[in-house]
DNA sequence: TGTTGGCACTCTGTACAATAGAGTGCTAGA
DNA sequence: TCTAGCACTCTATTGTACAGAGTGCCAACA
C-alpha cells in the first residue's frame, strides 16, 4: 500500500498523462494538482521512490513520468473515483433500450456500437451461448431433392440452423413425419442434450434420416463448444483505435487481434475469469495488447450470466467513465433480456 | 487513346510503382523495363506529356511521376494482362469451397476471410437478400406469456426469425394453431408476398394473434427493403490496410467506411450498376476512399444475382491479380450454391 | 522530323552542429 | 523532514550544407 502522498502524486500523474498523453514532470504536478501540497523537489524524490516500486516509468533520463501498467493497476484499485455518465450519454442509453430491437442478434450488434460511441473506444459484445436453454420448436424441411434444413428454436429466443443431407429415397411424407417427431420428442428437452434424446428413436421407419440429423446436430454443437459462439461476436468501432494510436504498427496489431473472433471470447472470457472488470496492459498476456487496457462486464438473462460485453481502448484510457459506461449498459441490457418474461 | 510507346511507358510506370511504391522515373523506365527502347530524355518528354494529358502526377518538381486515377484507369482497361492465380491460390480456393460450410451465414463470413487472406487487402462480401425466395416452413411459438416468436425456413435455406408480441389471452392452443395456420397458408407462398397472404383469414378465432404476426412481419420486411441485408455485411481483413498505408489518418478514413455497412453496400451497389468490376480512387465519390480500389464481383444462385463480393485495396493495388481472384471466388461460390438443387 | 546526350536547375532527405527547454538527482541549509 | 538551488542529461528544434534523384530544355545528329 502507497501512503497518503505517493497516492496523491500518482494519481496526480496517472490522472494528468491520461488527458495529455506527455509524460509528466514533478513541477506539473506541484503546480496544477491541488491534492499536492509540496513543493517539486519533494514530488521528485517521491516519484523517484514510487519509479523503483515499479509504479512509474521514465521514458529518458530527463522526461517526466507515465504510469507503468502496475501504476495503473493500483490507480484503478485504489485510487479512481467511481465515475458517472454525463447526462447526454445517460440519455442515449436510455434512448437506446427503450427502442425496439428486432432480433437478439442485431440488438448486441447495436449494442457494441453503443458502445464504442459513448466511450470512443472500441466496443465488444459476446453473444450469449445457448446451453442451459429449452427447446420451445423444431421443425425439418427439405430444401432440394438431398439436401435440407433443421431448424431448433430456443427459448432464449435464439434460432440454430442445422444444414443437413438427406438420404435417398426419403419423400416428403417422410421428412414432414420426421419434423414432427423432432417436435413431438424434443420440445422442452435442453438443447445441450437435444442429442442424446435422439438416441432411442421410437419409429423405426425414420431412422435414417433421425441418424443424419443427429450427427449434424453433433457436429454444430461440437463445433459451437470448441469455438464458442464463433458468430456471437460484435466489435464495434475499431476506428477509434487510430485516435489513440499514432503508430501504424501498433494499429495493426490490435486490428489483428480483433479480427480473430475466438481471440476476443477468450481474452474477455479470461478477463471475468480471474475475477476482475478491468485488465491492463500486459494483464492479459499477448503482446500486441501490450498498449492496451479491457474493461469487461458480464450481462445476464433471468439471473444466468449469459454473455459479456466490454471496451478496448489505450491503456490510459479514462477508468472510471469506462467503467461507469460499461457497468450500467451491462445492467441495462440485463434488464432488457430478462424483460420478457 | 494512347499510341503504341505512350502506353508502353504507361504500363512501365503502373507496373513499377505497384510495386515499389515510389515515383518512377525515366532512368528506371529506359533502364529496366524491357519494353521500352528508347532513351531517357525520349522517356521524359512523353512523360511529360502523358502528365499534361492527366494520366500521371508529379508530386513535385525535382521527382518521379505516380500514376493519377486516369492513369490507373486506363491501365485497368487497356494495358493490364489478364492474371491468373498461383497454384497455392487456386489449391486454397478449392480447398476452402470442397469442405463443408454449416450455415451460408458463416460460409459467406469464411469467403471474406478467405478473399482477405487470398489478396492482403481488405475481403467484402455481401449477402445474399431474400426476395423471390419462397416461405418452405413456418413456425410460431410463445417464449413468455407476453412475447413469442416467428420463425419462417425459406427456399434459400436461410431463416427469418420476427420477434412479436403476443396478446393478452391467447392461450398455448390458440398459439399452436396459428403455427399451424402459418404453416398451412404460407408454405409455398414467395417470402415477399407473404404478408399480403395474411390479409384473408379464413380462421377467425386465430385474427388477433395473427394481425399481430403480421405487422410485426411488414414491419421487419420494411426495415430489410430499407437497409438491406443489413447483418448480411462481411468484412475481414481490415488489418491489410495497414500495411498499405503508412498515414494513421488514412487509416482511420477506411476504418471509419468499413464500419458503417450500409455505405459499403451502396458503395459496392454502385459499381456494379456502372458496370464496372474496379472502381478506382475518386471514382467511387467517398472522398475516404480517395487512395483506394475496389474490385468486385457478383455472384449468383440458380442463374439469379443474390450478391456481391469485393476487396478493397490501395489503389497501387495489383489489379490482375485481384480482378482474377475476385472473379473466380464469385464463380466458385455461384457454383457452390447453386449445386444444392 | 524525331531522337539523344548534355547541362543547369530544383527539390527532397539526411547528416551535423548548435541551442533552448524540460526535467532530473543531489546536496546543503532551514 | 522539507526545500531551494545547481549541475547535468536528454530531447526536440532549428539552420546549414550537401548528396542524390529527377526534370526541362537545347543543340546536335540521323
Amino acid at each position: 500500500m502507497l501512503d497518503e502522498r505517493k497516492s496523491a502524486i500518482l494519481r496526480a500523474i496517472v490522472n494528468q498523462y491520461i488527458s495529455t498523453a506527455e509524460p509528466v514532470g514533478s513541477t506539473h504536478v506541484a503546480k496544477y494538482d491541488p491534492g499536492v501540497e509540496v513543493s517539486s523537489a519533494t514530488i521528485r524524490s517521491e516519484m523517484a521512490q514510487l519509479e523503483r516500486e515499479g509504479y512509474l516509468i521514465q521514458p529518458h533520463t530527463s522526461a517526466g513520468r507515465i504510469p507503468s501498467d502496475k501504476g495503473y493497476r493500483y490507480f484503478v484499485d485504489h485510487l479512481s473515483t467511481p465515475g458517472r455518465l454525463g447526462p447526454t450519454q445517460r440519455q442515449e442509453v436510455k434512448e437506446f433500450f427503450s427502442t425496439s430491437h428486432f432480433a437478439i442478434e442485431t440488438m448486441l450488434h447495436d449494442t457494441s456500437k453503443l458502445l464504442a460511441t459513448l466511450t470512443s473506444q472500441v466496443g465488444v459484445v459476446i453473444g450469449a451461448v445457448p446451453g442451459a436453454t429449452t427447446v420451445v420448436g423444431a421443425q425439418l424441411v427439405k430444401l432440394s431433392p438431398k439436401s435440407g434444413v433443421l431448424v431448433f428454436i430456443l427459448s432464449s429466443g435464439d434460432v440454430e440452423r442445422i444444414e443437413i443431407e438427406i438420404p435417398d429415397g426419403a419423400d416428403e411424407i417422410l421428412i414432414q413425419e420426421t419434423s414432427a417427431y423432432f417436435q413431438k420428442c424434443l420440445v422442452g428437452a435442453k438443447w445441450g442434450s437435444a442429442c442424446e434424446k435422439l438416441d432411442e428413436i421410437t419409429e423405426p421407419q425414420l431412422e435414417g434420416v433421425i441418424r443424419n440429423c443427429q450427427s449434424a446436430l453433433r457436429e454444430a454443437q461440437d463445433r459451437s463448444k470448441i469455438n464458442p459462439s464463433s458468430n456471437h461476436v460484435f466489435v464495434d468501432g475499431a476506428s477509434h483505435i487510430t485516435d489513440a494510436f499514432g503508430a501504424v504498427d501498433t494499429v495493426r496489431n490490435i486490428l489483428s487481434i480483433l479480427e480473430q473472433q475466438y481471440l476476443v471470447v477468450t481474452l474477455l472470457k479470461d478477463i471475468l475469469d480471474r475475477g476482475t472488470s478491468v485488465s491492463i496492459g500486459s494483464e492479459h498476456g499477448e503482446a500486441r495488447l501490450a498498449d492496451c487496457s479491457i474493461v469487461v462486464a458480464p450481462y445476464s438473462k433471468d439471473g444466468e450470466p449469459v454473455g459479456t460485453i466490454g471496451i478496448l481502448g489505450p491503456t490510459r484510457m479514462k477508468y472510471s467513465e469506462a467503467l461507469a459506461t460499461v457497468a450500467i449498459v451491462g445492467n441495462q441490457l440485463t434488464d432488457r433480456l430478462s424483460e420478457t418474461n
